[in-house]
DNA sequence: GCCGATCCATTCACACAGGTTATCGATCGC
DNA sequence: GCGATCGATAACCTGTGTGAATGGATCGGC
């Protein structure tokens, strides 16, 4: 039948996320009945029903969950569309890359060189970003460094420019900390760092240095993270764990000549590197 | 600013296509300054230019270039989570497999058949499809059997199933057909058959198989597709290439249980059929 | 250099999609 | 039963997208 409209699909997926036309409307900005009007024509131009309401509740039905899932889907690419576009259009064009503070085992340097030697390339501008891939996807940058794996590789290219295996950080004092190199099960009566879901609950690395020292946790990380490491810690490798790779990412459908080059540059220095 | 819509993405679309507001407006059935207007409403939206247009030609800028990009990402990504809501709303709900007519490299009834044992899943059902991986795309299959590497994996999540080396197919008569194995330098001379890029101009099997029994073309093919073959025909391992991968894929998505039922099946008869 | 052709922008009247308020009807807890 | 809750419906209003007509710039032909 007819298109689907962005507004729609918005309007859908807060509806879903409450289950309460009501709130949904509210958090939209809209009044109730316009909410149920555009919810009813979109039913209309799928022939599905979405929701199964009564007049106490409301749930989602399978084709409901269904587009719930699409319905995000299409809104994060229109809005990763706009942003890319946007920063295309601006005048004093960059490629912006995005990294974890210290997510760059140490390469960053080595590849932004070897980048500003590629001809006719862009100025790079490295920004800061807690969820890099999430930056990319988002268009807010045009390639990232991140560790694999990732939670989500859609629509993303990547190059494998490290591939390590995770060490423990263990305070030196430790038992564990002569041993040559450990398994998981070494490690089963101690309070394990994990990683949050929760963003901002990370704490930063030198906090989780810090605890550590204190005998009050033990982590597991990739190597590159662990140098310089303080004295009063101990690294050792891990040796049931799989490897872990630092990636470059970018949007898989890239044309850009600039992420082409940075690209190329980025595994020139991981090769360079890769003797030591 | 305000948010893109998928009308709009649908007018820049054609525009960018036709680089004509006049022809442009023409195929998407609406009056050319209807068409003018919404496409400056974009470009105010997105704050950004995405023509240049003089009285005599209109020229896509950089923004326009990629936005042409991802409005196209986008608008297939709207039309595939119709699709899929719609098959979702069906009374009578399926699980569809789309491949190439012989492109299961003859694991299909054993897929099937482990398929069916699995508990609560939907039943199968397969179609047939000259371009497998668009079909799942647009979202008209829950799944396919395609031979990597694909044109485009974004958004599939895949499983490999076969792994062979290549095979070329010559005629029994060949020289060349006496050898254990190959290489591409060998086949120098030959009038190799290529993939063709556009869909339908590929010969069907038989008759490639037919031209080149009459010494006319040879090919390289994954193995599986050239079993059985006739009498006159002699295939040869090349050394050289790549293997081929015939995989199971489906969207990166998918929280489907008998998705994931198919990828266990899959992956059984797949591990059941290596040893021979 | 003038003229006609081409092609995008502008103007304007209009219909309709999408918004609002008010009201209804069903269901639940008490 | 009664009030509270929540979605559907009705009636109305407004902004915006639409289409016919028109304007204005540019180019090619002669």
């Amino acid at each position: 039948m007819d298109r689907l409209e962005t507004r729609e699909l918005a309007y859908f997926s807060a509806v879903a996320d409450e289950l309460h036309f009501g709130r949904a409307a509210t958090r939209l900005g809209i009044a109730q009945p316009a909410l149920s009007k555009a919810i009813r024509q979109l039913e209309r131009k799928l022939g599905v029903t979405l929701f199964e309401r009564t007049s106490r509740a409301v749930a989602l039905t399978e084709a409901g969950r269904i587009l719930t899932r699409e319905a995000y889907v299409v809104l994060e690419a229109v809005s990763a569309a706009a942003a890319r576009t946007r920063r295309a259009g601006n005048r004093e064009p960059r490629l912006l890359l995005a990294m974890k503070p210290g997510g760059d085992g140490g390469l960053l340097p080595a590849i932004l060189t070897a980048y500003e030697r590629e001809p006719g390339v862009l100025p790079a501008e490295v920004i800061f970003e807690a969820d890099s891939a999430r930056a990319l996807r988002e268009g807010r940058a045009d390639a990232a460094l991140l560790y694999a794996p990732p939670d989500d590789l859609d629509q993303l290219d990547t190059e494998t420019l490290l591939t390590e295996a995770p060490v423990a950080v263990l305070p030196t004092s430790h038992p564990l900390a002569q041993r040559s190199s450990l398994q998981m099960a070494d490690l089963a009566g101690e309070d394990l760092h994990r990683k949050p879901s929760e963003p901002g609950e990370m704490p930063s690395l030198s906090t989780l240095m810090h605890l550590i020292a204190l005998g009050r946790k033990v982590a597991v990380l990739p190597r590159v993270l662990t140098t310089p490491l303080r004295d009063d810690l101990t690294a050792v490798p891990m040796t049931d764990l799989p490897s872990i790779n630092l990636l470059l990412a970018w949007p898989a459908h890239s044309t850009s000549p600039s992420v082409a080059a940075l690209v190329r540059a980025a595994a020139s220095a991981a090769a360079a590197r890769e003797p030591d």
